[in-house]
DNA sequence: AGCACGCCGACT
DNA sequence: GTCGGCGTGCTC
């Protein structure tokens, strides 16, 4: 018998199967880890197809070596999951493999399972004076004793070592390293439902794809519990996804109280022991409820009966770095898999999910009526070009001001959402016009006043701030649009006695930091929080009675198709957070374009009317999701060979074009907007077409990259973020 | 990804 | 003869 193995290395040279042969009494199955002989090495795999013959040169062949586990770690469905992965996403087979196992099971130390030691052999010879490194070595192995090898060619250079080993001097040893993963031994806070919830829950009765379309404070989460119940009561399994900043502690303690040792949980807060042992539980069939962040999709669980996706319209849903991915189609796929129910939940669902359930692809339930019967905040929008003209040149407007004075009066709290962290978003010198830049990005650095440091917010790197401008000397240095740091100080200025807390990623990254500034916050009274997206999500103050949005335009001109969806669920989201108690809350949305139709419809919470405009607008300008956009990101340290293979494969995707002439809407070469990030050049190719042949039209773009391209190469579908 | 292998230039 | 550097090609 005859084994197929993925070796699991990210490799674009590797990306294929590998044919072994099965020894005599070493049962394997499909899915189950393995350790082959590859070239000189030992390596992982995974076995993923089995057959009674061999397409590889017979004589070739070399056998398993062993097995990890006695038991396959990929179930069915995934390893069927990675293929349709590979096939529509054009990813590495490893690099899939490893998103479905925690990282504890492929530690660094997996990679040489087998090792191979040096020692010096019992009679040998001195090399002759000459060969200074084979001496080198012969010292260092009888100082120190038995050596790995690969360290030894590592700090010695491999000739001279080979050159020892060849003549006797150096004896190699191998050694096997276990680690496989020791398994065990296999083995309420409930409240009545409104009728509109109750409705819900009786209306997601099929093995269909929902979309539950229920406004803030509808009580979706008591939706989401009943539905697992039932599932669980009918003895299957449930997935529930949630966004990771909104997988707080109360929200995790309120899914074990409900369904107590039955829940696995999966966040990014758990210690890589926890959620290896979170994993196992699932793996085990332990745990029947899974709660969990983006990549608890991938969970091992079995007899699923439900998968929930809340908060659908969460960017955090797309994986933007190495494998990427869509939650969303990973969801589909094991929906059809396991004939099993899905939910996606939303008060502002996406663009996407609305057209498909408006077409009947997706069936839509609707909760359009809060719990409480409160109704949603006032929204009052600011023209900020009409206070200009008025004298007021402040980041706060005047009823912002008035309204701020007004809660600090009634000992009430508020909120202030500005979506850009740090002080400011650049320095530039006014007298030359030089804007601070990082060396190993392609993006200006953004002004941390409480650092007196300049920022990169891709790769982190810090820079000293500039006081004199580094281009022509002039101290005169302008600061950039608004962040965090800097609402921070001018609301410091109007309310001295005020507390004035602030939440941002560099607020929060130390262990807990969300919670404790929530939990300052929650006695801060008068209070004010300051901060970015993370304080639209989840946590509700009763006395947050009023919300103010400072900069509403700053997501609105990001140059993306979906930036206006984007602002109106903002402001829905961060309006959200206002008047959750008896007494209606207030949102002041300071704006340079009041008359946008994403303010009209955003403060009548008009999301129909705002769906019907946007998907007429992307239906006529033919964007998503009405048309396809593909991007193929080339990246290399140098720039030639990208620029280079970038060219080449356009110049084949041309020839598509050419044969769908009519689908194609739009195709063009360029350097990435961000020409450079850590030091690794970027080229793209962006393409359109309709929809039509879209699926015939992607297969053949895949065709057009050269597998022996040097550069990394990455295929986005409706990428959301277009750097 | 590693690693072997081969080729070249430098130094002895 | 010895060593280091680098490019190329292969791994069932």
């Amino acid at each position: 018998m005859f084994a197929k193995v993925i070796i699991d290395q990210d490799a674009k040279a590797l990306d294929r199967e590998f044919e072994y042969s099965i020894p005599d009494g070493l049962n394997v199955i499909c899915g189950q880890r393995v350790i082959v002989p590859f070239g000189t090495r030992f390596l992982q795999g995974f076995v993923v197809g089995i057959s009674e013959n061999c397409s590889f040169d017979a004589d070739k062949v070399k056998p398993i070596s062993r097995t990890v586990e006695d038991f396959p770690v990929i179930k069915k469905e995934m390893l069927e999951l990675m293929f349709h992965m590979a096939d529509k996403l054009h990813l590495k087979l490893a690099s899939i493999l490893r998103l479905f196992l925690p990282s504890e099971m492929r530690t660094d130390s997996v990679h040489e399972l087998i090792v191979r030691f040096c020692t010096l052999a019992e009679n040998f010879e001195m090399p002759s004076a000459r060969a200074k490194k084979q001496l080198e070595i012969v010292e260092f192995l009888k100082e120190n004793g038995k050596q790995k090898f690969s360290g030894l060619s590592a700090k010695f250079g491999y000739a001279p070592l080979s050159a020892l080993v060849k003549n006797g001097t150096v004896l190699v040893l191998e050694e096997q390293q276990n680690r496989a993963p020791v398994f065990d031994e296999i083995e309420n806070t409930e409240r009545k439902l409104t009728p509109l919830q109750q409705r819900a829950v009786d209306e997601i009765s099929e093995n269909k794809t929902y979309l539950l379309h229920g406004v803030t404070g509808s009580g979706k989460t008591e939706v989401y519990m009943n539905l697992i119940e039932r599932q669980l009561k009918k003895g299957k399994t449930a997935l529930m996804l949630v966004p990771e900043i909104s997988l707080t502690p109360q929200v995790l303690a309120n899914f074990k109280a409900r369904f107590g040792d039955n829940v696995a949980l999966i966040h990014s807060g758990l210690s890589a022991g926890e959620r290896f042992d979170e994993w196992r539980r699932i793996f085990l069939c332990q745990a029947r409820v899974v709660v969990g962040a983006r990549s608890a999709i991938f969970s091992p669980i079995e007899d699923l009966g439900i998968i929930i996706i809340d908060e659908e319209h969460e960017q955090s849903y797309v994986s933007e770095s190495n494998p990427r991915y869509d939650t969303h189609e990973i969801a589909l796929f094991r929906r059809a898999y396991n004939n099993c129910t899905l939910v996606f939940g939303s008060a502002t669902p996406s663009i996407e999910s609305y057209a498909k359930a408006i077409d009947g692809e997706y069936q839509l339930v609707e909760m359009p009526v809060r719990v409480n019967g409160m109704e949603m905040p006032k929204i009052m929008v600011v023209d900020m070009l009409m206070e200009m003209r008025q004298g007021n040149n402040q980041i706060f407007s005047i009823p912002l001001i008035y309204e701020l004075k007004n809660i600090v009066e009634q000992k009430k709290q508020a909120m202030i959402f500005i979506n850009r962290r740090g002080f400011s978003s650049f320095q530039r010198c006014r007298q030359c016009g030089y804007v601070a830049k990082c060396t190993d990005c392609d993006v200006s650095l953004v002004y941390h006043r409480y650092e007196n440091r300049l920022k990169c917010h891709y790769c982190g790197k810090r820079y000293r701030a500039l006081d004199v401008c580094p281009s022509c000397g002039s101290t005169d240095i302008k600061q950039g649009a608004v962040g965090t740091e800097r609402v921070v100080e001018e609301l410091k200025k109007l309310f001295p006695d005020v507390r004035i807390l602030r939440m941002d990623n560099d607020t929060t990254s130390q262990k807990n930091g969300h919670r404790k500034i929530l939990n300052e916050f929650r006695d801060a009274k008068p209070g004010i929080l300051v901060g970015t997206q993370m304080i639209a999500k989840g946590h509700d103050f009763e006395d947050v009675l009023l919300v103010g949005i400072v900069d509403a335009d700053q997501s609105l001109y990001q140059s993306d198709y979906r930036s206006i969806e984007r602002t109106f669920q903002l402001i829905t989201q961060v309006a959200g957070r206002a008047g959750r108690s008896s007494t209606q809350g207030k949102v002041i949305l300071q704006t340079y374009s009041p008359r946008h139709y994403v303010y009209r419809f955003a403060t009548n919470y008009d999301y129909k009317g705002f769906f019907k405009k946007e998907a007429n607008l992307r239906k006529v300008t033919k964007f998503p999701p009405y048309a396809r956009i593909l991007r193929i990101l080339f990246t290399h340290e140098d720039e030639k060979t990208v620029a280079q293979e970038c060219k080449t494969c356009y110049e084949k995707v041309k020839a598509v074009k050419e044969k769908f002439t009519k689908d194609f809407v739009y195709l063009d070469v360029m350097k990435a907007p961000l020409n450079k990030i850590k030091n690794k050049f970027r080229y793209q190719i962006m393409m359109r077409f309709t929809l039509e042949n879209a699926d015939e039209i992607e297969k053949e773009i895949f065709d057009c990259v050269d597998p022996k391209a040097k550069s990394s190469v990455f295929f986005e579908v409706n990428p959301n973020n277009l750097s």
